[in-house]
DNA sequence: CTGTTAGCGCGTTCAG
DNA sequence: CTGAACGCGCTAACAG
């Protein structure tokens, strides 16, 4: 019933070969004949041979194996970068492992342990929501195991990090809302321990200071941007309690943000006429909730390739080849009816 | 700078004791003695040292991974299932290899053969959008390596599948319809090879039949659902090509029919009032589009813990004990504006 | 172009 | 309770 495994020594006493011809006859080896080549190949498909890869890691000392952390599974954004980050691995020969920090730093330090355990070639993370100290990634510093950072990074002089321009981002699409006749923008985003989260109220900042509005912190609200996650005070509540009611609101989630555009809406509040809205990402989501969000496009599968091709680029190449600048990604702004106070 | 990999050998001289011993006590083997593995758990801490996967799992033919093949990362109800089997995986010290087959069949076979060389304790997988032939997983089953389906499944003796009752579902969300007053339903779906599809069309052929509806082919829309996949036909013409127009539409996927509905609206067309809609899944969207989608509530995260349990539990079992029935988790119709005819 | 040899790190006999 | 010895399957020297 269940077969015994066959191995290159069962294939190399089947053509009376040595059993290091036949590993080099399986992985292509050039100092190989055709003929043999041939003949390993198809010996071993008709005796139903597969590699044990363990066998050969522990010989190469490589996986072949990428680790993925993302801060949860189930988001749009998140699926996306996954989706290109899985296409270019396998087509390059690499197995991901993907876990999920649940925002929780605890979990995140659980799952960098397991990457390094489980001895992945390079790992790829972005962090949890509110990550402080990231010494649970030294040991693959530490060990000189790529480690790559992305979206939400974290600045380290050994790693490179995939990204946009946040803060450029933030300021345009604040400058929109500005230029739609918004005076009094309320900014709804994450931790601003967070890169991404501190970038964009950095241009948001900018924005408003560039166009002369001031800013009060009632302006500024901090949320998991999730309905679901986290222990959230109500976003709604608390942009419903500033006095007088802004007439514009970025908030950095088109998700989140089409959550709140209904609650708003529920409170009688209309959509731009009262609250110009501006969201972040490009989630499809933003094409059809009414009206149509005003967002940022987030190359997320794009940013999933690169860093996927970053990383294998550095394994296979010479370690210190290891390119630690940040490679920004053109991410840019959608104008669309939940912004627009004019024509 | 790349400091030398510490072993159990490493361990072993450092405490003067034998290698075995070490191996014994890094596993709390019953037979070493409280103070001998306090020892080795001691020194194994401050040594920095990491089991060796490979070394382990070639010695133990085990790999303490699962692999997981969807048929998209990027999709709701996909990433949801991931995240349930993902907790589930990691509390039993299980890293999950997730691969999605884009919904190509041969892509499915390419990640399948990738599993089986990986050698994965395990497999769960979603067929992709018009798989027949399911020869790519054959060398799971004839080696013994257990194989769970979810969602879309393939019936198959040693092979235990995690469900909805889709049919129900069908049946159920088509009755509303129909007691909403709908006289003629037209229903978008995805292919009928897909067990999921076939058994959604036939709850709602069951539910016309029941209810004295006629049923004429016009009203059978098959499509990938999603706007991004394939060589699409558009949904939306197809349902305006029907004369008389319909005034109902069971629409097998909440982001498919968010987008429809927008551009039957765009189209004029009133949604309850000329067509009322129902969905499928309790994707967020359908409480964030408005009218908000009445849908069928998919527990997706329940499924990827059930799925994940299900097969570690076998796992960790004896071999034998492969549960070989469905599992058919509960499935419920939510109903909300989009249906809502009457009051 | 091919064969010989050795060892990657671990767990598991079988002896004590 | 502990140790000695072997081998899991593969690949990289080194020899021819």
């Amino acid at each position: 019933m269940k077969n015994k495994e066959i191995t290159i020594y069962d294939i190399a006493k089947e053509l009376d070969i040595s059993p290091a011809t036949v590993s080099r006859g399986l992985r292509d080896h050039p100092a190989i004949s055709k003929k043999t080549k041939k003949k390993i190949m198809d010996i071993a498909k008709s005796m139903g041979y597969r590699s044990n890869t363990f066998a050969s890691s522990l010989r190469l000392n490589r996986t072949n194996t990428i680790g993925v952390i993302v801060h949860r599974l189930d988001s749009f954004f998140v699926s996306t970068v996954l989706a290109g980050m899985e296409k270019i691995a396998s087509e390059s020969g690499y197995n991901l492992i993907i876990s999920q920090s649940l925002e929780s730093t605890e979990k995140e330090i659980a799952n960098a342990n397991t990457m390094f355990n489980s001895r992945v070639d390079g790992l790829m993370a972005s962090l949890a929501y509110d990550t402080e100290d990231i010494s649970h990634f030294m040991p693959f510093i530490d060990k000189g195991i790529p480690l790559l950072f992305f979206d939400r990074v974290y600045n380290h002089k050994n790693c490179p990090a995939v990204v946009i321009d946040n803060f450029k981002s933030a300021y345009e699409i604040t400058t929109h809302l500005i230029e739609q006749g918004c005076k009094k923008i309320v900014h709804v985003t994450g931790d601003l321990k967070r890169n991404v989260y501190a970038d964009r109220y950095q241009g948001y900042r900018k924005a408003l200071a560039d166009n002369g509005l001031k800013f009060t912190d009632d302006l500024l609200i901090i949320n998991y941007l999730n309905e679901h996650v986290g222990p959230n005070v109500d976003a709604v509540q608390q942009i419903l309690a500033i006095d007088p009611l802004p007439d514009g609101a970025f908030i950095t989630n088109d998700a989140f943000a089409a959550y709140c555009m209904r609650e708003l809406k529920a409170d009688g509040i209309s959509i731009p006429g009262d609250i110009a809205i501006a969201g972040f990402n490009n989630d499809p989501i933003s094409g059809l909730v009414e009206p149509n969000l005003t967002t940022i496009n987030y190359p997320s599968y794009e940013m999933g390739e690169v860093a996927a091709r970053t990383l294998i680029n550095h394994l296979k190449g010479a370690s210190n080849m290891m390119l630690t600048d940040s490679i920004v990604l053109k991410s840019e702004l959608i104008v669309r009816e939940s912004s627009l106070k004019k024509g």
